[in-house]
DNA sequence: CCCGTCATGTAATCTGTTACATGATTGG
DNA sequence: CCAATCATGTAACAGATTACATGACGGG
């Protein structure tokens, strides 16, 4: 039951949040970590509160309910980081498709990587703006370094995607050129020179 | 149902296989697309066999039911690839725990860094080996040229991984240390220079 | 006053996990 | 012959999605 360890960490700066501002992070395409639906969110948030995880520690007018992390919370948040073994098992929808690609015609493979293209642009834009709006912020709290680092990863991530997703149309478009070949002067594929 | 064109995509090569192998795919961590657990793989099957999307195409005395792609399969396959939106939501425990690092002591940290450490080294290594016996079958169909790349992919994707860990270990025991000036000398974050 | 966004939830359904059961074969 | 691996499945349960329902508020 991962998604209750999820709200936990996005509660475990200190700062309440209402369901609906839980949700909008789970769906978040930036959010690289964890994404759930909003019926799910708010069964999970009922039921934590109920267990005493967290606790409402707001009631607005209307109908917002504003959730705090509580200390039994904080310690589940921990026990979880140092007891539980990670999960490294994935299930990722576009790097199927990736793997798959070589079914199709080359106009029906070219447009969906054109379209993975898009997305991965889209993002790497969004990151940016987001890492630059930091920048002015100037925080520099414990928090704060994480996200930032993260959000580095992030970036990077995407970057080699795009870098890769480049080399790719060429490998089933240019069928007599050697594959290694086509990667190799990669700047993020440097270290598999040696 | 997604577990459904994994499947389709694992036989599509025209080579039958059985649950068990298929199993062993989709639990193997160098399998970087999809998982599942052998209870759901054999309750697909059976229920795609159903279907028509696949057929068994072998079975052997002993339990062993081979499986093999249908023509309506492949179509299937096809459809899906084309006509279905790519769903880009994650779930990555290993990646919900990096971005909640900060709660923790610098030596729970620390050694959980490690250990994540540990893990993708393993990957890289297994990745390395994988592509290096590729390289003496130097086949060259459309189907291996297109797992080299996705392989070529990965192990990129690992030795970032593996990169960034090390800078983020600095990020949270030397406090001072601006979190950009940290990364920027990181080759695989090269295009952040711009 | 109507539409979009805020805000929460229920019910039905589907997907996926865990624990368990079963039995054959292979190698030491 | 015993343990590990091969090989498949069932049943109970937990996790997640979808469709739907409800209502408040703010701006044009």
């Amino acid at each position: 039951m991962a998604l209750k360890h999820a709200i936990l960490a996005a509660l475990s700066r200190g700062v309440p949040r209402t369901g609906y501002e839980l949700n909008a992070s789970f769906s978040d395409d930036n959010d690289r970590a964890w994404h759930a639906s909003p019926s799910q969110v708010y069964a999970e948030l009922t039921k934590m509160a109920k267990s005493g995880l967290i606790e409402i520690s707001d009631r607005n007018e209307r109908g917002r309910t504003s959730y705090a992390i509580t200390e039994p919370g904080r310690e589940e948040l921990k026990r979880w980081l140092v007891r539980d073994e990670p999960d490294h098992s994935i299930r990722d929808d576009s790097m199927m498709r990736l793997v798959t690609m070589w079914v199709l015609d080359d106009t029906n493979a070219r447009y969906l990587i054109e379209a993975e293209t898009a997305f991965q642009r889209k993002r790497q834009l969004s990151l940016t703006h987001l890492l630059e709006a930091w920048d002015e912020v100037r925080e520099d709290t414990r928090v704060w370094r994480n996200r930032r680092a993260t959000y580095l990863l992030w970036l990077s991530q995407t970057e080699l995607m795009l870098e890769w997703l480049s080399g790719f149309l060429d490998v089933l478009e240019q069928p007599e050129r050697p594959v290694p070949e086509i990667f190799e002067n990669m700047s993020a594929l440097a270290s598999l020179k040696e």
